[in-house]
DNA sequence: GATGAATGAGTCTTCATTCAT
DNA sequence: AATGAATGAAGACTCATTCAT
């Protein structure tokens, strides 16, 4: 704000510098394999920069992981009452709406994204349990929802908790494959297919 | 049998003991973080003794996941010509007794399978290449066999590509929650709930 | 020369601390028994500090041994045309100042001389291949030297490169147990004998 | 001597058998790079016979030393008389022969030569006192053959241990020049040319 | 705020040697 | 005599973190 800002970095920027620097290099490498003078290199600072503004290459990692699985949740959250809707057409337009802003947030952070579910998956465990937490309580949210669904007759399953795991994983392992493996996700078409099959998955009509 | 095999393990003896032993570290410490300290000492043996069958710590790490993603290939081609099916309902009992014997050849050997998934989405990077190979072979074949379903009109869905992502995503991600993570999967049940609802996924039927 | 400069040693300082240790603890046990944890230590650094410095134990040896051997080859060149001598006497006075500076470069850097004569020599062969390319051209330079010198009648020999091999391996091998076994060369003395026995046997007068 | 003699190979050829693939591997990746199991693979014999013959890997590097340096300095001594001679042109001749043995012997075992020419100058140090300690007596021997020569006014040199020193030298790095590093040696040529360069140099006459 | 030189704990891997069979 | 599986000490190298300037 005053003069002095044009000239030199302020905190807050040189702090981004780094946290982009390390997204980048944690995505490239892993968490385990990324060097924190990798990060400081890539962000073109020394060393001791690092240690003013992260207490350790964990921190880093876990400040950019627990910001992104904050920022989805909260999308996610907001669109949860998608399972109130009444009727199962009704609650095919909600759910292609939900599935369409979830890609939509990971995509537009994929490499934060694709850390978040390297390492949360991965043995190196740093953020198994934090990642598994909330792998958890997606599944409980869309248990709940299914429940609720499956009491008014409108949808059609036997264990919502069994079926919330199935949809939960076919989401997010599509997402894997499409953004992170192929590196090519077309959100509209991947949410229409994908509303579809799990809609009729959870169609109250019997099997033929 | 005799009195002579009681006292000395032979090399096979000793080289299962250093496998089982490190099937079980890796599984709990992950690749990276797994010492080859930690699995000799496990094994009861010194340190030189690993070295004498395996080439290093990558090595065993690649022979365990090698020989059980083998396996499990093997048994999923043994099973892969239920989709040849001609009806719906055959399709149905053929696709049930698939995805059990998927489940029950993974939940078989779970450690080894829970080092291969975690190592193999893990940014660690050890068997990303060799993993998602496996996967990518997966789809390709699920996608075949729904291409000819859907060309006979027994199965409803607009890309078979995209919906054999989505069904090897559920089925994987579903084992990696009931077995890895609670620790508890049962087979029949879930392969039961898991064939209704990808069926119902497959419908040529439209949704209402 | 100011008082910030007597507490801080720079890179430039640091790196030839660790140079020199290197040199004595490779000239006291040779480079296969030298550990890197001797050198740092008699540099009074720290382990990883020795990488800071030097890509590895094989690189510091190669460093000061290619650097010896440059300074040495550079002085040998200069001297050369020590044989364009058109008479024996000149030729006399020419081949002691030679043999004088050669010696004196080697005595003034002795502990150098001792790694590069020892390790070219010795089988352990990390200089083999540079330590012997090195004496092959200056038998070679001086091959062509005495060739000239014998098709202008002022030297006698049957064959000039067997002379030329005659004359380094009685230099090298006699610098080696004056100045490292006896850890004692009289340089004056030494050329003065030398050259006077190397020309005699240069001498185109017969045996008598 | 036996019948038995014919089927099982008595200690004395395992060892020997030991001994040469011994000196076959030494020569070959040097005494500290050899490995006792390149030595017994070499041997076809197991690990643990070689240490039922010898008591460690420097044991046999030093009795391979040691019978070779016992059986040089045997033939030396036998030739040593040759600076009894009393005139130079007897002495002429009997240089050369001398040269000519010492040459002949080295060839004839040339595999040990090089392990102990190179081990002995090597810093590996295995033999370096054994090596230098040989090098010493035969200084010693020559020095009192030339101040005997020199004293009867046949020789012409200032110092005789300075002169002894050259021609070790030279003799040494010569035979190591041409049999070890060009594997080529042509014993009668450079017995001559070496003792005629040598005699020259002994020559009493003053330079030119 | 920034720097970057220094630190040293942590681990894989090699290989001479032993010993039970 | 021979075997060869087992041992364990030794040492190079990496990299997160500190701190004096």
């Amino acid at each position: 704000m005053n003069d002095m800002s044009v000239t030199a970095p302020d905190k807050a920027t040189t702090r981004q510098n780094i946290l982009d620097a390390a997204v980048r290099i944690f995505r490239e490498k892993g968490f385990q394999k990324a060097r924190v003078s990798d990060i400081v290199s890539a962000a073109g600072l020394a060393q001791g920069t690092f240690y003013l503004y992260f207490r350790s290459k964990e921190d880093i990692a876990r400040q950019i992981c627990k910001k992104f699985m904050d920022r989805f949740t909260r999308i996610f959250e907001e669109d949860h009452e998608v399972f109130d809707s009444t009727s199962l057409s009704e609650l095919h337009v909600r759910i292609r709406k939900m599935i369409h802003s979830a890609l939509k947030t990971l995509k537009e952070d994929a490499n934060a994204a694709e850390i978040v579910l390297r390492e949360g998956i991965g043995q190196g465990g740093l953020f198994k349990e934090l990642y598994e937490d909330l792998i958890l309580s997606f599944i409980e949210l869309l248990r709940e929802k299914i429940s609720m669904g499956a009491s008014r007759n409108i949808l059609g399953i036997r264990d919502p908790h069994t079926t919330a795991v199935f949809i939960v994983g076919l989401v997010e392992r599509s997402f894997f494959f499409f953004m992170i493996m192929k590196k090519e996700l077309d959100i509209d078409t991947i949410a229409a297919d994908m509303s579809a099959f799990i809609l009729k998955g959870l169609d109250p009509a019997p099997l033929p």
